[in-house]
DNA sequence: CTGTTAGCGCTTTCAA
DNA sequence: TTGAAAGCGCTAACAG
């Protein structure tokens, strides 16, 4: 493997030089002031002999790696939450620093491996990601070094970043008050688990808060609530045609997340109903399927790029206190909502 | 941050021995014979300690670093092709290697610097993974490296880890025939592009290539062969319905991807034909929306998983010879095919 | 303003 | 069977 790379030491002789200088000029150290001429005949050798500084070398002076690594439960394979890697990669990039990427699966032992192994590598900081939200119990062994929560919560009061449910509750159920809807709108998608242990999701209490708050403003009612066991397809399917066995039939329904909504319309089309001309429907995520539905599914977007790229942010710019940063949900508009059919 | 790992020299001076025995004990080096006592001294004071080796340290002198680089144009975010780094992080987790993940984006620039990057790192080697397999042109800069593509192939002979799409093509074919499907069998997903260009995806020819030679087998012919300008559920949508506009209409539908199956099945309801009474489907990927369509749809699925673990299996086990591994797509038989209904 | 020197933690000859 | 010492490539006191 051909592989010679230049070393400092090159780049001094060349330049005629001590490391020291090379050392100073490569680095841009502030206090130093070096001769200009200096400057330029190190800068000149290095571009000459293409030199790289070694990162291992260089960290094992400083204790610095330029390296983070990205710990998540599940997220690296999950559908699109694959995401926030993305945006944590660029953010990554922009300050010259590199993701080490580990999955600790849900299980302990792989977990405890993992983070030993991270560790080993001196990494300048950890951000622990969950695939979907929820509250998460952090290793002790981490909390040794920087770390930020991904789309999760502990109660270490550790810094993290998460999307704004709340206002996304409260936005989705506007967007339904402003083409007219007031009345038999349903709600798919209640689970007990899910709104009240933060250990399973911390996105369905939220959600449902704005919903109620922005109906509430305006002294309207969910006509219907349907529990699902689970916030899939199927149970999407079935909740909607429970809803319909009990007429009249709702004229709108919020989705909690898109997968159900994918359900609610075989159900409405299985019914005769279209969308949105019979039943208008809004939910949240914005995954892919939800551009893939016909008509398209207006949903909340979960913003898992820009959540990538601010715990890194956080990281890097190590903010003092253990705040919680949230990141707005912006609904993206398409064709399921119209205003409700006159009786 | 109280990070006061213990270091050779301290396992050593616990152990009563020098830095070379405490070395040699850990590493189980084998040629040197260590007295058995020694060995034991040095055990339990590593284990006292818990000391765990830096790797930084290490590589500095070895030049291995138990890192591999990920390299992908967009992978890492692609819905499931994320499987792809969960199968490569259990391989390297097995292999106590762990995995530096980067993604090009598509951008030349991007892409050089990551690169530099990444062989800064000295990593012990590169996977160059593309989302969509195709052929890539891999930057000379990494021939430096060990190299194994992932889901491409390139023109300079480096080892790579294939889906072997033209049994699938085969496999979904018989599929249908099995049923007793002989006639008005239609395809849906053609496209010259793909088909002809490698750059653009190296699927579509072998899946077709496959098709026919299971239909060929039996004296079959396609009915009708849709062209899709892409691979996405409008274009399946269109192409249905353009299929449809001929009667009599197709009994069997293969779709080159679960995403035009999806577009098939809307353009299926919407004419009031019922899967797999009236019309068969059968797909290749067997991403999510396979199993939430209703009735599920049988797929071939992309082995992404088990891809990923052997590009790393391949890594390092270095085979010598660039040679090209397939992986088996098996298919998962849903319940959107049945017989052919009897005119 | 620049060079000398001393390590960072580890592996690896080479001697003892 | 074990240890001393050199050195991987880099940074940072401290002199000069």
């Amino acid at each position: 493997m051909g592989d010679d790379r230049a070393t400092l030491a090159d780049v001094a002789r060349l330049a005629g030089l001590s490391k020291t200088t090379a050392s100073m000029v490569l680095n841009g150290r502030k206090g130093t002031r070096l001769s200009a001429e200096a400057h330029e005949r190190v800068l000149a050798a290095a571009e000459k002999l293409g030199y790289r500084p070694n990162p291992a070398a260089r960290s094992l002076r400083t204790n610095k790696t330029a390296t983070i690594a990205f710990i998540s439960d599940i997220v690296a394979t999950a559908p699109y939450a694959g995401d926030m890697i993305r945006g944590a990669l660029e953010a990554a990039r922009e300050h010259d620093h590199v993701l080490l990427i580990a999955e600790t699966q849900g299980d302990e032992e792989v977990e405890r491996l993992t983070i030993e192994a991270i560790l080993d590598r001196q990494v300048d900081g950890i951000i622990y990601a969950a695939m979907a939200a929820r509250e998460v119990v952090v290793p002790r062994r981490m909390l040794t070094r920087t770390t930020v929560l991904l789309n999760a919560t502990s109660t270490d009061g550790l810094p993290s970043v998460l999307p704004d449910d709340e206002r996304a509750g409260h936005a989705v159920a506007m967007s339904l008050l402003r083409h007219g809807h007031r009345d038999r709108i349903a709600l798919v998608g209640r689970n007990d688990s899910k709104e009240c242990e933060p250990r399973m999701s911390i996105a369905a209490a939220p959600r449902l808060r704005g919903i109620r708050r922005a109906l509430a403003h305006q002294g309207v009612r969910l006509s219907g609530e349907a529990s699902c066991e689970d916030w899939q397809p199927e149970h999407g399917y079935e909740a909607m045609r429970s809803l319909l066995s009990r007429p009249p039939h709702p004229l709108a329904v919020i989705c909690m997340n898109d997968r159900l909504a994918f359900g609610v319309y075989e159900a409405l089309a299985e019914a005769g109903l279209s969308v949105p001309a019979d039943v208008s429907v809004v939910s949240f995520d914005d995954d892919a399927i939800a551009s893939w539905l016909r008509p398209g599914l207006t949903s909340a977007a979960l913003p898992h790029i820009e959540m990538g790229r601010l715990a890194v942010e956080l990281l890097l710019t190590g903010e003092p206190e253990g705040q919680t940063v949230t990141v707005p949900m912006l609904v993206n508009h398409r064709s399921s909502i119209a205003a409700p059919a006159t009786a």
